[in-house]
DNA sequence: GCCGTTTTCGGCCCGACTGTTTTCAGTCG
């Protein structure tokens, strides 16, 4: 079974999670959180480098101990510590850490006192009234803590950042309407676009801290008020999304701003380097002593501590803070940047719109250039076309473009990547298109020898642009395939191939991991809205949004050319010299 | 457990809210 950095993340994470409730040093725990999420942002695979018989780099915060532990687990799943303390504790206490409410401390007296060790335990200790008879526990945290449970034992706990986006959209709008409420903004994961948010964290400039306060508990989505200041306040709504607001006053905006944009790990750093400067930052400004030197805008945060600005995208503390002080900050993809969209569907196969009104959404978004990309034959349930219904709609899009003028439609196909590594479609009907977009659309329990093989044969195929959605996950739905993207990345290279960043708010796939990982490798990614109706090319956004993550630039971005270096592009991916009988 | 042009020891980001331990610990972001 081999591990994956995500294992060795979780590892890492559950021994901070028992040491914690072992009491242990405070710093020994961040070490192990720290080292968590170092390893599970990593754009290789350390347990397949380790395997390779190469070295790892020198991880920060990764000292003698942890880097040894890195390899035990790497090469066994778990380490003998992680033994040794789950052996001390019940299975699932864990899990009671990350119940709102309870904190290690909390948790050991339950844990102690009542032998509650599961969700399902202390929802019934709490039914029962013998919370409260603990120390430190009361009524009301017993009754907090029942609801806490009931709501993990029924409902998901992020939401996906477009879900997200339907709830926060009215809700900033409600605030805005108040009386003496300036500008209102959302910040947190949802303003770093990650791809899902767990809650959303609201800053508002008001005259009136209190009234702003009492309207944002009062509007009428908010099932529960779980805390009331007189800055501050939480919610959640009747969707479980829970929503943070503080009230913040308009000099201190910026500094607000960026202290609650995040992300955690990014704050510190900069923290650090603050204090090293003599410096103060927290969410009222930058001090020198007393003194507030800083703060009206994020930019002046940055620029009291001699950083330029960092977008908020950038801000998870994976390098963009050295990137900064070496000047060589990327310059992030924009929606505006890209010229096109390389995936999208119409009514000929699943999607819900023509393609003139496809084409004409697209040239309404201000595109240049859109190509139609239909499921293949394979796809019954999607009435993929055929070689023969492929001609026809080609022939179509030839009618429509000597009509067009200001828009170039481009024939293509996602093509189904059989589970042998062959493509749906015969290479000659293949070779006729402007570029074929390959997705895997099913077999996809093969193991990661097999389906890494089958994908990289998918792309050896003389004709082979773009691979769609790369690692097949539907976020919360269903896992990504297990693939070795390095190695997709690297042919992806030498083939001139484009990988897809799918915008679909369920898909985002490439992560911004990987999305990282094949930019630093020189290979373009093409947005893509993968659009079945008209409404859904507005999912760009999304996709723009996690291509930031993922560092890329313009330059990036197979969709951000103009519409000549694109068919270059292209064409060198269609080879249709190697193809016979064309 | 990590880290080091003030350091190989003694530090490690910072403030608000809640409930309850009547002066503050625990939790959260």
């Amino acid at each position: 079974m081999p591990v994956h950095n995500a294992d060795i993340a979780r590892a890492f994470d559950e021994i901070a999670d028992l040491l914690e409730l072992d009491d242990a040093n405070p710093f020994r725990v961040r070490a192990y959180r720290n080292a968590a999420r170092v390893v599970g942002e990593l754009r290789f695979d350390v347990a397949q480098r380790l395997a390779s018989g190469a070295t790892l780099p020198k991880l920060p915060g990764i000292g003698p101990d942890l880097s040894t532990k890195v390899r035990e687990i790497a090469a066994t799943g778990t380490c003998a510590l992680l033994e040794r303390l789950q052996g001390r504790a019940p299975a699932g206490v864990t899990e009671l850490l990350s119940l709102p409410g309870l904190g290690p401390k909390r948790v050991r007296v339950l844990w102690h006192e009542l032998g509650v060790h599961t969700v399902e335990q202390l929802r019934r200790a709490a039914s029962d009234g013998r919370v409260r008879t603990l120390p430190g526990f009361g009524a009301a945290s017993e009754a907090k803590l029942l609801d806490a449970a009931s709501a993990r034992l029924s409902r998901a706990r992020r939401f996906k950042l477009a879900v997200a986006a339907q709830y926060a959209a009215p809700y900033v709008a409600y605030l805005r309407a108040g009386r003496g409420v300036g500008e209102v903004i959302v910040a947190g994961s949802y303003r770093r676009m990650k791809e899902t948010v767990g809650d959303l964290d609201v800053l508002a400039i008001a005259d009136d801290g209190g009234a702003t306060i009492a309207r944002f508990v009062g509007y009428d989505e908010v099932a529960d008020v779980l805390a009331r200041g007189t800055t501050r306040a939480s919610v959640v709504l009747r969707c479980g999304l829970q929503v943070d607001l503080r009230v913040v006053a308009k000099e201190s905006l910026g500094a607000a701003l960026y202290y609650f944009t995040g992300s955690k790990a990014h704050n510190i750093a900069v923290r650090l380097i603050a204090r090293e400067r003599g410096l103060k930052i927290n969410e009222y400004g930058v001090f020198r002593g007393t003194r507030r030197i800083a703060g009206d805008t994020e930019e002046s945060v940055f620029a009291a501590i001699g950083l330029p600005y960092i977008a908020p995208e950038l801000r998870e503390d994976q390098g963009e803070i050295e990137a900064a002080q070496r000047g060589e900050l990327p310059v992030l993809v924009e929606l505006a940047d890209l010229r096109g969209d390389l995936h999208v569907h119409t009514r000929a196969t699943d999607g819900r719109d023509a393609l003139t009104d496809m084409v004409d959404a697209a040239r309404r978004r201000g595109l240049r250039y859109v190509a139609i990309t239909e499921h293949s034959r394979r796809l019954h349930m999607a009435h993929g076309l055929d070689a023969a219904r492929l001609a026809r709609q080609g022939a179509q899009i030839d009618r429509l473009n000597a009509r067009l003028d200001d828009i170039t439609v481009l024939k293509g196909i996602e093509v189904d990547i059989l589970e042998d590594g062959s493509l749906d479609l015969p290479d000659a009907a293949l070779a006729k298109l402007d570029l074929v977009v390959g997705a895997v659309h099913g077999n996809f329990d093969l193991s990661r020898a097999e389906q890494t093989a089958r994908i990289i044969a998918a792309m050896d195929r003389p004709c082979f642009s773009i691979l769609a959605h790369p690692t097949g996950r539907l976020i919360d739905d269903r896992e990504p395939y297990d693939v070795d993207m390095q190695a997709i990345v690297r042919k992806a290279r030498s083939r001139g191939i484009a990988l897809e960043l799918n915008a679909q708010p369920e898909r985002l796939d490439l992560t911004d991991v990987h999305c990282r990982m094949a930019r630093d490798e020189g290979v373009l990614i093409s947005i893509a809205s993968d659009a079945h109706a008209v409404d859904e090319l507005a999912d760009l956004e999304f996709g723009v949004g996690q291509g930031r993550r993922g560092w890329l630039s313009r330059a990036h971005v197979l969709n951000a050319l103009p519409l000549p270096q694109l068919r270059k592009a292209l064409a060198a991916t269609m080879r249709a010299d190697a193809v016979r009988g064309t």
